[in-house]
DNA sequence: TGTTAGCACTCGCCTTTGTGGAGTGCTAAT
DNA sequence: ATTAGCACTCCACAAAGGCGAGTGCTAACA
């Protein structure tokens, strides 16, 4: 069966009006919510057909009908309106807290949340492509160093060593010299053992400690690629009655917290380069299984090269996609200029 | 009235198998449970007095009673028994990653609900009080320091500082000396404006781009008391019922997650100093109105000197208090222990 | 005087039953 | 191809009734 200009209309139609109310929607209230003029005897002839292509759903027998899976995708692909929404404030918001990565990104996510109702996420940018910029070493007291190493986009890492023997003065200013000379411009994956090897090799007399310094420097660079994941609004799925069972609620909060399992998404989302940078995942369509009575849109961000990290809207199937799509849009433009205005 | 031996015991009983079932207990019940040996009618009437004194109340006419706030009350400050927890395997999970404060606690926190099976939460210790060991400013590039402080317990905070006008390798040679000789053993509280402004003359003739550098560091220093709380096992409140229900859990879970409200629990938790450091809000008692359906029970933990923080766990009213105040006891005391070993 | 047995009573919970309404599918007429 | 009409289905909701747990009271007992 051939999809016609009427069949969409009528789709587009119960996808909307279901959208808005979130109860399932019968054959009389399309035939006067369009301006079709049809009555609901025809429409309900077109929806049994729609039923049967898979479009659209009964929950049960002598109910309205609502979008499955399937038809949600055929809206978001090709139906969408995208609305323009009034997000500027933000871009003000956002200059202000500009100095601290982690406040800012909180600040984004708690933003989306509030203006969209549905839960949010934000990953810090992944940094392993990013190059360093600066490495320094300190001595802290007798048993201790802190080495400082900073990146390109200014994110810092910290550690502290503890040594067994205490560096000089001299040997410290040695190492940092050493350290910047190898260390500069590259790229934190780019750091191997060779490289490792022949710096210690360069460090000379002071083989055993220095060794181990650097040794704990590359490693500390490489091991620390901590998930930074800020999440936002999670209680918002309370609003949406088919999600706030407690079964659902539970799991999709528990997701919430243990961000460990939100990574996957972040990986799915960075991975796939198909299109515009948002997708759009409905229901089963999900990388992760406890959100499959959910949708997720992702949508990935860029500060410069290489610093791509990933927005997140999480919210029911039936999440109103023009606004969340315009809304991450929107979000992504305003992080790309911070970035420009910030270099 | 007075509370006689015999009802004591009762009440204990009553508290008992409520804590465990979560019902409204019967006459009948206690009539068996106890070792009393008295009838189910004389029970009744023990009940009877035990409501009129408030520390049980009725859900309705011809239910079994619950405890009121003030029978959990009296049950924590006379009737507990401390539970032995076997929390012992955490000293090693925690050894592990000793490194890093910030992990530490996530994992602490998550330890915790997950043996409780409550939600927990716990501050990162605050710092005011404590004492700048290191101070460390670098160039980066042109227009841009990084500034390092180091405080007792190995607390670092970076800053990253925009100026103006380019410091030559002297000048920040010379910036470095003075801020650590003036700073140094300073507790963060102690800086003062008469300490900036006599830095300030010292550092003598570049003082118009020298000031603005001090100034900076010295209020990031200051300025950034950021309020660093982990949470861990918000779903668990799922697990009773009577918090489970939508307008109760959302409230609490949005607490959670707005860690900003959380602060005031941890503030009046450090400032009250009377006893164990151990403290339990029951129902209406919590400095958190959101959560005045359940019990909040938080214990004061120290590293050293002056780096207090606070755990907190928080369940429904009919938790298990001589669990929960065990497993804080055993934490606190880990901790503690942690610290010995890390100096 | 304290304790107990017995009994009537209350009230929430669960199941059953019934009703109304929204919506469908089908058929016949236009 | 469209529509009006009608019988049918099934959910949601309310009312009704029975069950059971638990109480308060009274009277009897040690």
């Amino acid at each position: 069966m051939q999809l016609s200009e009427r069949k969409i209309k009528i789709l587009q139609a119960i996808i909307r009006n279901y959208l808005e109310t979130g109860e399932p929607v019968g054959s009389r209230t399309i035939s006067r919510y369009t301006d079709l003029n049809l009555s609901s005897a025809t429409i309900r002839n077109e929806m049994s057909d729609l039923e049967e292509m898979g479009y659209i759903v009964q929950p049960h027998t002598s109910a309205g009908r609502i979008p499955s899976d399937m038809g949600y995708r055929l809206y978001v692909d090709t139906m969408m309106e995208e609305k323009d929404k009034e997000l500027e404030e933000l871009k003000e918001m956002m200059l202000e807290k500009e100095d601290k990565m982690e406040h800012l990104l909180r600040q984004v996510a708690k933003l989306l949340a509030a203006n969209t109702n549905y839960a949010s996420m934000i990953s810090a940018p992944t940094i392993h492509t990013n190059k360093i910029k600066f490495v320094q070493l300190s001595r802290l007291d007798a048993g201790q160093l802190l080495a400082v190493v900073v990146a390109e986009g200014n994110i810092i890492k910290n550690n502290i060593i503890s040594v067994a023997e205490e560096l000089n003065d001299e040997t410290l200013l040695k190492l940092n010299i050493l350290l910047n000379t190898h260390l500069n411009g590259l790229a934190l994956e780019e750091i191997n053992l060779g490289m490792i090897s022949s710096m210690k090799q360069q460090a000379g007399i002071h083989s055993k400690v220095v060794g181990d310094v650097i040794d704990s420097i590359a490693l500390s660079i490489k091991a620390e690629e901590d998930l930074e994941i800020y999440t936002s609004g999670a209680n918002n799925i309370f609003k949406y009655p088919e999600l706030a069972d407690q079964q659902k609620a539970s799991e999709i909060i528990n997701t919430f917290e243990e961000k460990q399992l939100l990574t996957e998404l972040v990986q799915e989302t960075l991975s796939d380069e198909s299109n515009t940078g948002i997708q759009v995942y409905i229901g089963n369509e999900t990388p992760i299984q406890t959100m499959k009575d959910c949708s997720v849109v992702t949508a990935t961000y860029e500060l410069g090269e290489g610093m791509r990290g990933t927005i997140g809207i999480i919210g029911p199937k039936r999440m109103d996609y023009d606004k969340v799509v315009g809304a991450l849009k929107t979000i992504t433009h305003q992080l790309d200029d911070l970035y420009k205005k910030r270099t």
